[in-house]
DNA sequence: ATGGTCGGACCCCGA
């Protein structure tokens, strides 16, 4: 089963990318973040017509997440922790393993509202995971993180030391939440990969390979013996008009 | 090189 996970900033500005990688990749499963899309608006037949079953919860302008398979999904809903009625998280169960999609909040600037905002949803969201007993079961959790764990995550460590998804009261939200038992696919099957899933798009980012890989896979021990491969795709990001996220890719045997 | 990011909703905000 190919999973993959995709920050698209706009499913509505990037259907045509979004389309023609599905086209070209034949993912089993997608999971897409900041859809920006109210669920009237959503557009669904893009994804049917290809043989995906749909679901999303979405808001106007801001965030928004969806899960699409071929496989079906079951007992799907959104809304999973309190975010201030944001619409960042989507679940459901996928050949009996439950996904869920997240798009954690940026943060904005260091010691503000919405970076303790973003501090806490990583707390709830590891209550969450912890309520439902997921950790035992077969699970992942996906999505764009907006923080990149190690140094060996960013082009700069230094240079990025005081920056928003760097810092330390982030990386630490992160192992906490992973410290329940997660594992982190991409840096398992990739130990000593320096490796980026987003890239400005101010400052030429993307031509210096100037990134943070802040777009995660997170898998219960019960599928780490199933883990084929993890990888990030930067194909997407090098198109005209495309995110500035690459899609994280996973197999799962 | 006398500029240098996007999208969405509005003429700014959030990322």
């Amino acid at each position: 089963m190919k999973i993959i996970t995709w920050n698209v900033n706009s499913i509505r500005a990037r259907l045509e990318i979004i389309a023609n990688y599905i086209d070209a990749n034949s993912p089993d499963v997608v999971a897409i973040q900041e859809t920006k899309v109210v669920d009237e608006d959503f557009p669904i037949e893009t994804f049917k017509v290809r043989g995906y079953d749909v679901a999303f919860s979405g808001q106007k302008a801001y965030n928004g997440v969806a899960l699409m398979s071929k496989f079906g999904l079951e007992n799907s809903k959104g809304n999973l922790i309190d975010s201030n009625n944001e619409k960042r998280t989507i679940q459901a169960q996928i050949n009996d393993i439950t996904i869920i999609n997240a798009y954690f909040p940026h943060g904005r600037l260091k010691g503000g509202e919405r970076f303790f905002f973003k501090l806490e949803f990583f707390k709830k969201m590891k209550n969450y995971v912890e309520k439902e007993s997921l950790i035992q079961k077969r699970m992942i959790l996906l999505g764009d993180f907006n923080v990149a764990p190690e140094e060996i995550d960013v082009w700069d460590h230094i240079l990025l030391g005081n920056s928003i998804g760097f810092m330390d009261e982030e990386r630490d939200a992160f192992r906490d939440l992973v410290s329940i038992g997660l594992i982190d696919a991409f840096r398992l099957k990739h130990p000593n990969e320096r490796a980026f899933s987003w890239w400005d798009y101010r400052d030429g980012s993307f031509r210096k390979n100037e990134g943070m890989r802040i777009d995660h896979i997170l898998i219960s021990p019960a599928l780490q013996s199933n883990l084929a491969e993890c990888f990030i795709d930067k194909g997407p990001r090098k198109l005209k008009g495309t995110s500035d996220h690459a899609p994280v890719v996973v197999e799962i045997k």
